[in-house]
DNA sequence: GCCACAGTTTCGATATTAGAACCGTAAGTT
DNA sequence: AACTTACGGTTCTAATATCGAAACTGTGGC
């Protein structure tokens, strides 16, 4: 182990913690918000909730609009860049083909702890339907091809350390032997997902998935996990 | 005026400023870093970068691997969906069609004080020159057709806001009466891009744009002008 | 055994916090 | 018009976090 036997409590800071708390509220409302609901969410003083905000603009993650409203800006995005940005460049190109091949829109999750999030998304030409699984979606890791395809490759080590959190998912065995994790209306009701894993040594567990509505074609489910599996391949030799 | 009339130059939070300044430093990097070298760079004592880090961690903003090393993790992407959610919605079928048609890569970009920043992306589906409008990629406004188109909506206030950052482009007259803006080899030797700008009332300006190859054919720009200007009526139909 | 490095602890010296008081402006009210 | 209420924004105070630096513990490599 690298961490001392007598390990601490850890304490965190305040501030910066309240920071990012304002962020984490920012993007769960839809839309602007106020400093006086925004200092009232954090159980904070308007007057610290001000500064928090001068920091936060200062850095371009926030901006103000006329009326004093408070949004979420682009240098967010430019943050989120950062994110296993060798995996996006590497895995794009493979979604692309593969959304338009199947149709289907295909995208990247990756663990996150207890949960799975998803990372990029292309989404197919014609489309109508909109989009559910945009970037930065979070969903419960346990719940869904993604999660079910990240467990059949965990290590001893990774399983145990959220073993006390997670239900195991029996499928996690079967998707194993082929390869591939199905889920059906598991995350949202009438959308089904497949999903390969991404493996690749040192490097925390993703996958590479499609979702469809429930209904149509599920008919050669193990095509399309076969088509995931040959995906993840490419993408694991361009990282390599 | 909304503002106080002798308004302070007003302090900003030291801690909080160091945390974010981490996050920036791991979004610039590539790869992981080392705390030796994230304190270095922040020019803090180790034991105090060792308490921002365990406060980012604890909001899932980074992780640390088996050898300690610091990536940016999922967290972020969570983040900065929240940045112009509605417009990131609206504009990305616009955008997917809009790729597959003119089999050019298609983005959105945002005003974002001095520079233009990317939001989102899509790619036509024979890719094999790799992109480089990744979301999150910033370039000074005033250099590329997306500022331009934006520079050519501007109203006199938001112009004055900045006139003193950034210089006038002259093209933005023009790009103001054909509905469109052009640029070649402005951000990236040999990419040529054209934009249409993006114009809701009450909302910051934005840019829907295509670049490619600036030897190819760049025949019918007008054409292409016609087609972004349309695509740019239909997302502000979608967020009316 | 020595060195490098992840990680923690302690403590005086600095930032930051929680209030409340205060200034303007914009919208209602009577 | 004068009165109130509400809201964005700043300034001041003690009380409380956090900083910076050095000392200290394990682990792993040469």
């Amino acid at each position: 182990m690298a961490s001392s036997p007598n390990a601490a409590p850890a304490p965190a800071s305040q501030t910066l913690s309240r920071g990012i708390r304002m962020l984490e509220l920012l993007a769960e409302a839809n839309g602007p918000r106020t400093i006086a609901q925004l200092a009232q969410d954090l159980g904070v003083h308007r007057s610290i909730a001000y500064r928090i905000l001068r920091t936060l603009e200062d850095h371009r993650l926030v901006t103000r609009d006329e009326s004093g409203r408070v949004h979420a800006a682009p240098g967010l995005a430019v943050l989120a860049r950062g994110v296993q940005r060798d995996l996006q460049s590497a895995a794009l190109p493979e979604l692309t083909v593969l959304a338009n091949e199947l149709k289907m829109c295909a995208f990247i999750a990756v663990w996150d702890q207890p949960d799975c999030t998803t990372l990029v998304t292309v989404e197919p030409r014609h489309v109508h339907a909109t989009v559910v699984q945009h970037p930065g979606t979070r969903h419960p890791f346990g719940h869904g091809a993604p999660g079910i395809a990240m467990q059949s490759t965990l290590t001893e080590g990774q399983w145990n350390a959220l073993k006390n959190e997670t239900p195991y998912r029996d499928n996690a065995a079967l998707a194993r032997r082929k390869g591939y994790a199905t889920s059906i209306d598991e995350v949202i009701p009438g959308l089904s997902s497949v999903a390969a894993p991404i493996e690749v040594p040192g490097r925390l567990p993703a996958a590479v998935a499609v979702v469809y509505s429930s209904g149509s074609n599920s008919s050669d489910v193990d095509a399309i996990g076969a088509r995931l599996r040959e995906a993840a391949r490419a993408i694991e030799a361009e990282l390599g």
